[in-house]
RNA sequence: GGCCCCAUCGUCUAGUUAGGUCUAGGACAUCGGAUUUUCAUUCCGGUAACGGGGGUUCAAAUCCCCCUGGGGUCACCA
């Protein structure tokens, strides 16, 4: 058997990051086995922007570097890839139903349906169609239809029967047909409804393995039906876990990134987030990008490794203790029968962690071409060819070493690229590290004399001068080294003070030191 | 509410198909300790789970039933 997968975006203009999950396997399952991934544009619901809304999907699958084999730019024997281009095998497929007296046209008012479906739900009963328009005769049908009477087409539901499927993930399940109601395949104009385009693309495309999320068990059985119904070989189906939102069992969902913010579990990468995209203007609270979908860990910096291994994790497993795993390792190594059944939240430690992994395999070279186009995106550098420039931010990841965690993160050693009057400083820990205490200007304003006066402003000579300061006054490094970055950084903390003094620049960090110094000056004075 | 799915440390999970080797393993988080000029890293160590009740069995996290809890879905959306 040839495998064929296939994941079937309807073009919503992102993608979400449990639907690339979904995907993710497919494609995982297709290449383990030498198939064809295939991807399919559900977008039978006419979209007025579908080239637009269809770009970040596409843009989301080839940043994670999974390929298509057949689909929209790639074409394929079994074209077009858009639903809304079906047209002429919906049609087919539908005469086929009707013909048979599988499907019929049901008249019905739409409103009479709906007060009965009601009804039956204020009478804790299952609906199920009451079929109306198959009392009509031939003849009937045919005055209607020359009226252009409206109508939908349904499918006739075999009320005698069960259907019973074999999942890959859920086992045994079973419906019984007599609690269905005959759902619509298509509209007044033919137009298809999705149950129904999916199976009639599903079976034209030869998918041999239907993966997708558990959302979708309870279509399982109409398409079963519609399959059988068609003579269709049906396909094998695997219904995983959906992604639930961090620390729960709810799907995660757009729509609440709201809530989400909130989320303790969350709150984590949200404030990445807009700690990185408000560098780059673009205003993270007014959710156009959200830790929901791809996009945003794209442009905080996540590298895709990260990503994808966050979401090999959830839900499947290796084996009983490997945690870090590649692409290629997952096309070797992925089954359907290590996935989970169980919903699995996202969890942003994990991803956070396996992002740092995979980072830190990175090459200096890699980590610059990761950070340059977010610093020059910022305007923190004009350029991102120019060599002294690239020579210089290299020197500042290598600094940065493992707080890197993101190439986002690099935006937290802004000190090394803004003019000395626009650092943000850490007003609480300036107060308490040079203002407070009585020696600290004295101190400052002595060392500052000395690295004045010093030729070789090299990391290791910088350690030895200010070491020997400290010994000499006899105070402890502990009073002395946060003084020194609070003025020349600003802040509190951060990568070895020596490299970074030395790094900043013999200039900058005494004109640093003075505007450090005046300042505690002026907040004693008040 | 109907139908369906699910249930192991705080979280992600291994173990469930073929019951014993599970006084339940790993990872992340957390806590403690070591290293360190801060932070981060690294290294060592600790806390921490089979939802409840019945069965079956010599033996159940694993099989069966019930309960409870959680969730998905019920469109002329996809």
């Amino acid at each position: 058997m040839i495998v064929r997968t296939r994941f079937a975006p309807s073009p919503t203009g992102y993608m979400h990051i449990g639907g690339m999950r979904t995907a993710l396997f497919n494609w995982l399952w297709a290449r383990r086995h030498g198939g064809q991934f295939i991807l399919r544009i559900d977008d039978t619901d006419q979209q007025r922007n579908r080239d637009e809304a269809l770009a970040p999907i596409l843009s989301a699958f080839r940043w994670l570097g999974l390929n298509w084999d057949e689909g929209p730019e790639v074409g394929g024997p079994c074209g077009p890839y858009f639903q809304s281009q079906r047209q002429a095998f919906y049609d087919k497929a539908l005469q086929q139903l009707l013909d048979t007296r599988q499907a019929y046209r049901d008249f019905e008012n739409p409103e009479d349906t709906k007060a009965q479906r009601e009804t039956a739900e204020k009478e804790k009963r299952q609906y199920i169609s009451s079929r109306s328009s198959l009392e009509l005769s031939d003849a009937d049908i045919s005055q209607f239809l020359s009226e252009g009477r409206a109508h939908v087409i349904r499918f006739l539901v075999p009320r005698d029967q069960k259907v019973q499927i074999e999942d890959h993930v859920r086992g045994h399940v079973e419906w019984d047909c007599s609690l269905m109601p005959d759902p619509v395949i298509a509209r007044n104009d033919r137009s298809p409804l999705y149950n129904f385009a999916t199976v009639v693309d599903d079976a034209e495309f030869r998918i041999s393995h239907v993966i997708r999320a558990e959302e979708h068990l309870p279509n399982t059985p109409v398409q079963v039906l519609l399959h059988q119904a068609l003579g269709n070989e049906l396909p094998q189906w695997a219904h995983i876990p959906y992604v639930a939102a961090p620390g729960g069992r709810e799907k995660l969902s757009k729509r609440r990134i709201g809530q989400y913010r909130t989320n303790p579990q969350f709150q984590k990468l949200f404030e990445l987030g807009d700690q990185v995209l408000s560098r780059l203007g673009i205003d993270s609270a007014a959710d156009a990008l959200s830790p929901v979908m791809v996009e945003y860990y794209r442009r905080v910096g996540f590298l895709p490794e990260g990503v994808l291994n966050a979401l090999f994790r959830l839900g499947w497993s290796l084996d009983d203790h490997t945690e870090y795993i590649s692409l290629p390792t997952a096309q070797q190594n992925f089954s359907l029968d290590r996935i989970i059944r169980s919903a699995a939240g996202l969890d942003a430690d994990k991803l956070l962690n396996f992002q740092s992994h995979w980072m830190s395999q990175l090459s200096a070279e890699e980590k610059l071409n990761g950070c340059l186009p977010l610093l020059a995106e910022s305007g923190l550098i004009d350029s991102t060819d120019d060599a002294d420039t690239r020579d210089r931010v290299k020197q500042i990841i290598a600094l940065a070493g493992d707080r890197l965690r993101v190439f986002g993160d690099i935006f937290q050693m802004d000190e090394f690229f803004l003019p000395d009057d626009q650092l943000t400083v850490d007003e609480k820990n300036f107060q308490k590290r040079i203002v407070k205490p009585e020696a600290a200007v004295d101190l400052l304003r002595e060392l500052r004399r000395r690295l004045e006066a010093t030729a070789d402003f090299s990391a290791a000579a910088l350690h030895e001068l200010i070491q020997g300061f400290v010994t000499e006054k006899g105070i402890r490094a502990g009073d002395l080294f946060p003084a020194i970055r609070l003025c020349v950084t600003g802040k509190a903390q951060g990568a070895d003070l020596f490299e970074t003094l030395s790094l900043l620049g013999q200039s900058r960090v005494l004109s640093r030191m003075d505007r450090g110094i005046g300042r505690a000056e002026s907040l004693r004075a008040e």
